[in-house]
RNA sequence: GGGAGUUUAGCUCAGCUGGUUCAGAGCAUCUGCCUUACAAGCAGAGGGUCGGCGGUUCGAUCCCGUCAACUCCCACCA
């Protein structure tokens, strides 16, 4: 059969994938191999696959495909997240874009099956791109937060917690998001620097209305706000009691500007000095610290705002107007009235909703919290006493324990359809119960409150849960190890072994999953965590749909096949660290199948005409690669025992590339039309199909090809075990080194001299041990294009020298050297060792040195004064200095 | 206002527990090659006083302090 020029990786991806399918590699069941568990984080049905989700796949195939080669029950879960808020964002915004529909012209479960249909659709689109990227995830297994046994299961935990009473109802001050209707919790907030304006308000002084006489006074405090459109709400104005601009205003009352209403001055040294003007309007349904300034004073709370962010009644003017036109409306205003002292720049920070980028309002209102003190502190200790290892270490361990040390209170209600809805049943005077089913709270409400309720006036809670509080079960209930608990996958698949995610999520997901481990299971629920870093443009911006910066994942693999994309996006990865995203590395990748390609070549064309012959001048080639392969797996295992996925994966590159390609095939190469010798060609072989095992965790594809097509094989790559390790001898990876050492400088030396790669040259080398440079003069001499090697001659006048360690190697080309410029080459040689050798004769006449130093340090300095002379007095004796 | 991270060749980045036989990789550059697997390739080469300053040490790119630049996280000052 005659192999194409490249790798074609299209087809080769199609067969694999669909053959693994059949043959159910990746499926697994519990059985008595020690289980190695992944579950996937759940991407969002809201689109396609990013950068990021790409590398935290890869990341995870090359975790569970190891283990899978190393003997253990590989189970790697996929799935997705239903993603209440963002889904429900996008769903509204197709059905009025394509269909002209508006949410609040559909019922509720009308609502819903355009969002299933929806998440049909995206899901599919996810679970194809993660095929596509070659993952060997259990198709079986897969998950989605909204599947029936899952819904079951958080509105049991919901339960469970209330009745724990770790779940509470309350009206509090959340963040309000005026664009998707709902509360968010304090994660969803993100905060960005802008500059905005400082407005100074005037405010008259007045009596206490109460005292009967309102006298207008020419007198008036100066507050200053960056809200003027909430001064409708302002029911206060509150100045520090030590400040002697207002400490005889004790008792009065200022005029709220607008609407002309009085408000009391308020005392608090909440208030600062040198702030502003020293006066804070207080507008306590607006403004976190103003409300609670008001629970202090015991103040009005005025909410000026509909739940879409224009203005409500109870502002009085500007009454269904948008809040930032309100502003601006409200500054005209008072300008007009006289009572706007002055505006300026200032820089400050906001609230956006991570999900809509809409301005966040801070907004009373109630909503349902997790205490999360209680669950804060076993999952805390869970990693601070190090049963669950995070990658890389201490980096994130800090920003881990402050949150969960200073955690609030957690807000899981969404005014939303798309979620969970919350098992809580209202009777139309207001008392509620949690329970399951209308039935169960039906039974609850009557014990309590007597018999007078029917069925039918009960009312759920319209909210659904936070997207998060489903997550947050994730490990546990992909085995449903919530609503079926003991269950024999349950029991053998948890804890799972490592989590792979960004480290964006730590907060939102990671902390939550160790709560809920730790709470619903009493146990932690992964070993380890691994943190990817962001994948950003060229630029430094992050990667993300809105900037529209994020390749298409399936067209970057049309482009250079799956394998490519995996090798570009590991190679460049350690954990945690951002990388910038290249396709220059993925070019690497395309290049790097190419490689093993055209290797698969050459030895198919070996196997064409082999003859059964173990003549010892392959031997070198062989013994020393055997042995560096061994090495290097070593090194390959010692990384991958500690994540470090992306330097595993240079050690491997660089052993195919170089150890391999370079050097090993080129050694072990036949002379032109000669057969080469059956042991060579065997080992050979074997030699390949090891390496492709080693590289097989990152790149699938080309590898399980390759090693198909190298011979018939009765198994497959990707489930195939490895062998134990073994030790490499280091003489003979020593010995390999010296050669390519000898090789590299005579070609340099060649290189220098202009001779073209046709000429060959007449080699004699002087050296104390021969025997060594016989075992591979073959080797050494095609690698050189020598027509003769000699240990004995007396080397030919107008050679050029080259000298390697304490081996000098005399080259005659024929032709008259440039005997000038090769002078100057060793001498440049002789000041370098002569330097290093000043240097380490420094140290070693350095007493302080000598007897501070490990012996086995000073001793490597004696040896490496040794060598270094040895080789000045070799290179001074080509000179004919001595 | 706190906390963390980054700063190594022209570019993008490696470098685990301090020792000039580890200052490295890819890309880019230069030289020579269509050599019978591979020009998306082969054989070579050049290029960095490892951000600045100070300290600990016999010895620091690697530890400590400090300064500078950039990035991120957290925090209710109008």
């Amino acid at each position: 059969m005659e192999l194409s020029k490249n790798f074609e990786p299209g087809s080769t991806e199609t067969k694999w994938t669909s053959r693994w399918k059949e043959k159910k590699y990746f499926e697994s069941h519990p059985d008595n191999r020690p289980p190695f568990t992944v579950v996937i984080p759940p991407p969002n049905v809201t689109g396609v696959l990013h950068m990021g989700h790409t590398l935290n796949e890869t990341v995870q195939d090359i975790l569970i495909r190891r283990a899978r080669m190393s003997g253990f029950n590989a189970c790697w879960v996929p799935g997705s997240d239903h993603a209440s808020i963002a889904t429900e964002a996008k769903v509204v915004q197709m059905l009025e874009k394509e269909k002209g529909i508006k949410k609040a012209d559909l019922s509720r479960e009308e609502f819903l099956r355009y969002a299933f249909e929806w998440k049909e659709k995206y899901g599919g689109i996810i679970y194809n791109q993660i095929e596509r990227l070659g993952c060997s995830v259990d198709w079986n297994r897969v998950n989605f937060t909204m599947d029936d046994h899952y819904y079951k299961a958080v509105i049991e935990i919901f339960i469970d917690l209330y009745e724990k009473g770790l779940i509470y109802r309350g009206a509090r001050m959340i963040n309000w998001d005026p664009e998707a209707k709902t509360a968010l919790s304090d994660e969803e907030v993100e905060y960005k620097d802008i500059t905005g304006k400082l407005y100074y308000v005037k405010y008259f002084i007045t009596d206490n209305p109460s005292s009967g006489h309102t006298t207008p006074s020419t007198e008036y405090i100066t507050v200053a706000t960056q809200r003027p459109e909430t001064i409708m709400g302002d029911t206060a104005v509150c100045v520090n009691p030590n400040d002697p601009r207002y400490a005889h205003l004790k008792g009065k009352f200022v005029i709220v500007p607008l609407i002309n209403k009085p408000v009391p001055i308020i005392y608090d040294e909440y208030v600062s000095l040198d702030f502003g003007t020293g006066a804070l309007k207080v507008t306590p349904a607006h403004d976190i610290n103003d409300y609670n300034l008001g629970l202090k004073f015991n103040l009005p709370v005025i909410d000026t705002l509909n739940e879409d962010g224009t203005l409500s009644e109870a502002a009085q003017v500007f009454v269904g107007m948008d809040r930032f036109k309100a502003r601006k409306a409200a500054v005209e205003k008072l300008k007009t009235d006289g009572l706007l002292v002055k505006e300026e720049e200032y820089s400050t920070r906001m609230g956006y909703s991570q999900r809509t980028n809409a301005v966040v309002e801070p907004r009373i209102s109630t909503q349902w919290f997790v205490k999360m003190k209680e669950l804060a502190e076993p999952a805390l200790k869970e990693v601070l006493e190090g049963r669950i290892r995070i990658h890389p270490g201490e980096k994130f361990l800090a920003t881990y324990k402050y949150w969960l040390e200073n955690v609030k209170d957690w807000c899981i209600s969404r005014q939303l359809w798309w979620g969970q809805q919350i098992p809580a049943w209202y009777t139309p005077t207001g008392e509620f119960a949690v329970a399951a089913t209308r039935e169960e709270a039906f039974a609850k409400l009557t014990s309590i409150h007597g018999s007078h309720l029917t069925i039918q006036d009960l009312t759920q809670d319209p909210d659904v849960m936070d997207t998060w509080f489903s997550s947050w079960l994730w490990p546990i209930e992909v085995f449903n190890g919530i609503t079926e608990p003991g269950n024999k996958e349950i029991n053998y698949y948890y804890p799972t072994s490592v989590l792979v995610t960004g480290q964006d999520i730590i907060f939102f997901w990671v902390a939550r999953m160790i709560m809920a481990g730790m709470e619903f299971k009493h146990q932690k629920p992964f070993h380890d965590v691994y943190f990817t870093g962001m994948v950003r443009d060229k630029q430094g911006r992050k990667m993300s749909k809105s900037l529209g910066n994020s390749p298409d994942l399936l067209e970057l693999i049309d482009r250079f096949g799956a394998d490519a994309v995996r090798f570009g996006i590991m190679i460049s990865s350690p954990a945690g660290n951002d990388l910038l995203f290249d396709e220059g590395t993925l070019e690497q990748g395309r290049n790097f199948n190419n490689k093993i390609w055209n290797a698969l070549k050459l030895v198919r064309m070996w196997g064409q005409n082999t003859i059964a012959f173990t003549e010892t001048d392959n031997d070198f080639a062989v013994t020393w690669f055997e042995q560096r392969l061994r090495q290097a797996e070593t090194e390959v295992s010692e990384l991958m025992k500690d994540f470090r996925l992306s330097e595993a994966l240079k050690t491997i590159y660089s052993l195919i590339w170089n150890d391999f390609c370079s050097w090993y095939l080129e050694w072990a190469k036949p002379a032109y039309g000669q057969p080469i010798s059956e042991n060579t060609y065997r080992k050979t072989i074997q030699y390949f199909e090891q390496l492709l095992h080693l590289l097989h965790p990152y790149m699938p594809f080309v590898t399980e090809e390759v090693y198909h097509l190298l011979q018939d094989q009765s198994d497959d790559l990707c489930v195939k075990q490895y062998a134990d390790l073994q030790k490499g001898n280091k003489d003979i990876i020593q010995q390999g080194l010296l050669l390519q050492e000898v090789i590299t400088a005579i070609r340099d030396a060649r290189n220098r001299q202009q001779l073209k790669p046709k000429e060959t040259i007449e080699v004699v080398i002087q050296t104390e041990n021969a025997s060594s440079y016989k075992a591979f003069e073959r080797i050494l001499s095609k690698q050189i294009n020598a027509s003769q090697i000699s240990f004995t001659d007396q080397p030919k006048q107008g050679s050029i020298t080259v000298v390697v360690n304490k081996d000098r190697f005399f080259l005659y080309s024929g032709q008259s050297g440039d005997g000038a410029s090769q002078k100057e080459d060793l001498l440049k040689d002789l000041a370098y060792y002569k330097g290093f050798l000043a240097a380490v004769d420094k140290k070693l006449t350095n007493e302080k040195f000598v007897s501070n130093a490990k012996p086995e340090v000073v001793e490597m300095e004696r040896k490496k004064k040794e060598d270094a002379e040895e080789k000045i007095k070799t290179i001074e004796e080509s000179l004919g200095i001595k």
